[in-house]
DNA sequence: GGAAATCATGCGGTTTTCCTGCACGGTATG
DNA sequence: CATACCGTGCAGGAAAACCGCATGATTTCC
């Protein structure tokens, strides 16, 4: 019987293409995946994979190990899953959760989700880093986190995903934020003034670019960056408008006005765990802190 | 992510319930055993056994890992299966195969079976042992062998067994067999004579009381064998009559006269697999050479 | 068309894992 | 109360796993 924690290798391999990308995805060295699976060959009696120029390709024998291996690693986790759940009623919750996020959460959800955290599960540990959201998932099921969280934006549903469970966590009013020095304008009119936007292709961006569209113009998008911050001391200085979620709002410098936006949209901030994973009970203690969290922002 | 391959002595730990037999079973020292268990708890991050008198018992959550154990290691070895499917396609078929059986298909079939595997499989190392019938389910299990062939005798129905695949491979006759000296005479009339049949409690032995029961008499043991030759033997020395399977009528040495019985009643042989290796090429291959091999022996 | 970058995979060498044999402490059995 | 039995620690040796580096093959780029 071969270790089926090896297929996580292979996996990886199936989806990056290189064994050296798979070893800086599980943080090995490149030497070593090739080794995990020249010793899953051998496991297995056969050949998984072949040289193909520089690179290796996996043989029809790994494709379908690869499709295998979803539901064999998914149901070891759920049962991780449900000793842990078992393990929880009879003492502390413990181990390690790994959250990734994104700069609006992080900035005062995430730590106020991790006080409470701390103070009702001190012996869990909890992780968290930053994630572009196309790197999300392959982080996700690789293992680099445990837990994702994502945000979608209205009448732009996000794509439907296999092998994961999806939870939503919180909605939060879009405003629009523009200089105090300008006149109070309705949307519409803001047509002329520049703007300040999330880079091109993101979820952000698109759901901003659809609004002005509807409101009759093309916005004109002078300055571009990711940081809610910076956006706030762009507009703070009177170089743009931008939309940023409420959240942020009491994190805008004085000479920001907010108003609201027609129909008042919201985005949603959902979590994606590996779905055998979403009974864990270090998986449902967050969700809980962060919940909680959200309803004490809100207040 | 643990290692699967643990969930078969955790496995064995429920179905034995003491850490020595565990480590009789899978050819491990107790001590290995208990490492290995040791080690799943600290990758389960819980205790999964508690100390219960001088064994060893487990916790809900070990039990609840036992019963996720059965589905995960019979998908680690249907995508085992699979896989040797595809490589068996261009690559010639190696690799073990552990198969226990008894003594009447020992004689005969399996040689033969055997021949014709090492002809057409040359790479498929074949190992062959006896096993007691009850003794064949736990060693599969085990991973102690990987096919199993057993007996049932008619209206005995064995009992219905889960995870693992059953396949009918050869149905044989049940003939009475006498000594030559003996007068030619119909099976009721035998309620004098003394009879050689198996141990009690073995299915065989319950059928043939059976069959003398309905033949209106209790049958007089007076000689205990499973060993098909010493009966015969016996038989031969006017010392018993014997019930036994067609198969082991050429060995039947002269001064044993053979009768059919009324009915024709036949005894069925069968293959157990555990469920996620009944498609495995292996078993495919000796499935046939088995076949193949009953067909000569019927001609 | 050749130099440079990229990729997979071997080879020492070190660290970690895993198993056996043995001994010890605790528990049922007679 | 002696004896057999069970689980589990502790050396010690064998095997596995990892890294860094070097090598050979292939692609890319200038």
């Amino acid at each position: 019987m071969f270790d089926a924690r090896r297929l996580l290798v292979l996996r990886e391999l199936a989806a990056r293409g290189t064994v050296t990308a798979v070893a800086g995805a599980l943080n090995y060295s490149p030497s070593a995946v090739s080794r995990q699976l020249a010793v899953l060959e051998e496991e297995m009696g056969t050949a998984l994979l072949e040289a193909s120029g520089r690179r290796v390709r996996l043989t029809p024998a790994g494709e379908a190990l690869v499709r295998r291996a979803g539901p064999i690693l998914e149901q070891m986790e759920r049962a991780e899953s449900e000793v842990s759940v078992l393990a929880s009623e009879s003492q502390e919750l413990s181990g390690r959760l790994r959250v990734a996020a994104f700069q609006t959460v992080l900035l005062d959800v995430i730590p106020m989700a991790l006080e409470r955290l701390a103070h009702l599960h001190p012996r869990l540990r909890v992780e968290t880093g930053r994630l572009e959201p196309e790197d999300a998932l392959p982080a996700l099921s690789a293992h680099e986190y445990d837990l994702v969280l994502e945000e979608e934006y209205p009448s732009r549903p996000g794509p439907r995903r296999a092998g994961v469970t999806l939870r939503q966590v919180m909605t939060d009013e879009m405003v629009l934020a523009v200089p105090k020095s300008w006149t109070r304008v309705p949307l519409r009119e803001l047509a002329e003034h520049p703007w300040v936007m999330e880079p091109a292709g993101s979820a952000a961006r698109d759901w901003a670019t659809q609004i002005c569209r509807e409101a009759g113009f093309e916005p004109e998008v002078r300055h571009v960056s990711d940081d809610m911050l910076v956006q706030l001391s762009l507009v703070r200085r009177g170089h743009a408008a931008a939309f940023v979620p409420e959240t942020v709002v009491p994190h805008a410098p004085s000479g920001v006005a907010v108003e609201h936006l027609p129909g008042r949209p919201r985005r949603t901030v959902f979590s994606v765990v590996r779905a055998g994973g979403s009974t864990h009970p270090a998986c449902t203690a967050f969700h809980e802190a962060f919940e909680h969290a959200v309803d004490r922002l809100h207040r």
